[in-house]
DNA sequence: CTTTAATCAGACAAAAAAATCTGATTTAAT
DNA sequence: ATTAAATCAGATTTTTTTGTCTGATTAAAG
């Protein structure tokens, strides 16, 4: 199979979607996410600890606890929380999995993936979540 | 981790490079593919054995068996290996791990992401692997 | 006809990723 | 204080992917 982020950065970015679409709460708990979004609970409250860490969302302790976004949402770019989560790698990974590979030793894709991957990083780096937050009400209306 | 492409994916595609290389020769055992791409041989084998199995590549069986292109280089595309092995989940699949995003019910990143996938099978499936063969040899004396 | 060197088929093992569970800690409310 | 509801940390399980092994079959060469 072929994947393009992980299922643990899918998730991320979901979650993150979906604290951004309820700004103004106060904080949102695990259990909503996992329940509004239709997946496992203990597996989102695994990744919001992650990007917690990571400085993207901020948690509260305790009873009447939960997630909110660290900052504010167009200051959040998707790209952070790719590399919070996925890391570097698919930006500098070479495409036909050849060790070191370069432009001073490139595959034989090197030069035609590089213009693929740059426009991806390019898209990632400037869209910031506040552009996707609208959506992502409609998008889970949809989930049963 | 993130990936693009299986592992099986990427070594099937170096593969197939490595056999356009060398065409002219009759065959060319995965004993020696393997040792030139310094890749194990069982997984290579496994692989151009599917690769076969979806005409890709033919073999011939016994002494001084070993594997070829059943067509001409300029004949495949990359998307041919891709499709092969990985399927086409990368080019329909949600990018955020949605269920049932389409269209008519998109995730927020539907239409960005559509037109970077777009442009990447576009690519794929322009691009035939005779446009790659001259490369590949100058990789390989890079490994190691 | 026997040996040798290859593909082929399918089972098996190891490693990685995804998902779940357990229990500790924290904090609000009673 | 005690309870309840949450995060948090880390161990454990399950599933998927990756890689290996074994043996059967095929075909060339002596």
């Amino acid at each position: 199979m072929a994947i393009i982020f992980s299922r643990k950065c899918e998730l991320g970015i979901q979650a993150v979607l979906y604290l951004s679409s309820n700004e103004g709460r106060d904080v949102i708990s695990s259990d909503e996410i996992a329940h509004e979004l239709k997946i496992p609970k203990e597996f989102v409250s695994k990744i919001l600890q992650e990007l917690t860490a990571s400085g993207i969302v901020s948690s509260k302790k305790g009873k009447m606890g939960g997630f909110s976004l660290a900052k504010k949402p167009n200051k959040i770019h998707l790209l952070d929380i790719v590399l919070a989560i996925d890391g570097s790698d698919v930006f500098s990974k070479c495409v036909l999995g050849f060790p070191h590979c370069s432009s001073e030793t490139p595959c034989p894709m090197h030069k035609t993936w590089s213009q693929l991957i740059d426009e991806t990083f390019k898209m990632l780096n400037e869209e910031t979540i506040d552009n996707y937050t609208h959506k992502v009400l409609q998008k889970i209306k949809s989930l049963k």
